[in-house]
DNA sequence: TAAAAAAAATACTAAGTAGTATGTTTTTGA
DNA sequence: TCAAAAACATACTACTTAGTATTTTTTTTA
């Protein structure tokens, strides 16, 4: 029991180190030795938990990186109050939310869609498996702004899903080029507008 | 004179097999083994007509992938006519013009920026210009189309911009992940509705 | 046409890469 | 407590990488 509670801890212990790595220096550069020598151990371990590096590919995309935009954008779309506050509190309040670290080096998720999506099918489903929660999300809070006359009808939902999440992986990636958040700032400007003008 | 022409074209035939295989395999995964594999050429060849590889990627970003953008989505939002519609042709034309392959991996710009941008400060400027470009043609459509009382004067003409680019590029690589163009279409529709909205 | 310069080819280096083979230590369960 | 299995360490292979050093070919120019 205690045995299987540590090697958990250690494949977790891979996991977070990879993750910020993959993060910050990207997927492709990011080498197994680097990751073992951030968590101290070695490539012996590295291989009796992971068959390949795909496979840690896999898993970092399927649960921190999920996470992450679970706890970020999905979650927060399932509460209870006006739908299009709901919505602007999550885009914008999220964008705000977030450190230098995480500006400068963008959306993990998008950072892997631009990266490696177009090169695996078995990485483009698991990332297309969170945009789909997210749609879903989305779609879940938007059709309950119709029906609560918040949103109006006249409106696709995909199209302001799409539309939606579109923008924000897209402003996550141009920030990346800036040097202030002047360009943040004219996004959830952008955005505020936008969402005004689904009003019932 | 005749030998400057044809080193000048050498130089352009190395630029043209980077950029196909940059886009094709992203940057960090294309060796110059490869690209010069591609060309027929040598290593000797390269390294005379570059000192690194650095230097080749900014020279494909300023060259190859501004131009790209240029013909695309910036000289289009130059010429006359009703400032809404001309958005609209230019940007969801665009979408719809695009070949299989360039659905399936992207944005060449877009991809660089989320591959690369934040390794280096050199990448960081050449993709910024080509922002700025393209956030100046913006610009100038959306104030010329407030003048012509086309626009509502009401949004702000950065904030527009930010919105448009991004929405733009988001969708690129989020078409990535699937296999159909049901998610353009989407995206089309939310465009339109978006822009509609902007009417004076 | 011959020396000089430009353009490209060949052969290399040193470092990094994913993955494997085989060892050693630690833990478990009978 | 002791064999077996799990967890990790060490040492390696075969290959790829950016870049360099040197040589050969081609072109220019005087």
């Amino acid at each position: 029991m205690e045995q299987k509670q540590k090697s958990e801890l250690t494949k977790q212990i891979i996991l977070d180190e990879s993750f910020k790595l993959f993060y910050e220096n990207g997927f492709k550069t990011t080498s197994i030795d680097k990751i073992m020598k951030a968590t101290n151990l070695t490539k012996g371990a590295f291989y009796y938990h992971y068959k390949s590096k795909k496979e840690l590919g896999l898993d970092v995309i399927g649960s921190k990186i999920q996470k992450r935009v679970y706890d970020g954008m999905i979650t927060p779309l399932y509460q209870d109050g006006n739908a299009l506050e709901i919505l602007e509190i999550t885009f914008s309040g999220r964008l705000k939310s977030f450190s230098l670290f995480d500006k400068q080096h963008g959306c993990p998720m998008n950072n892997f869609i631009n990266e490696i999506a177009d090169e695996e099918e078995a990485y483009q489903m698991a990332l297309k498996r969170i945009i789909e929660e997210w749609k879903a999300a989305l779609t879940h809070i938007i059709e309950r702004g119709k029906k609560e006359k918040v949103i109006n009808t006249l409106y696709s939902t995909d199209a302001i899903s799409i539309y939606l999440i579109s923008a924000f992986e897209g402003i996550r990636g141009i920030r990346k080029l800036y040097n202030d958040d002047d360009i943040l700032d004219d996004y959830i400007l952008g955005l505020n507008s936008y969402l005004k003008q689904l009003k019932a």
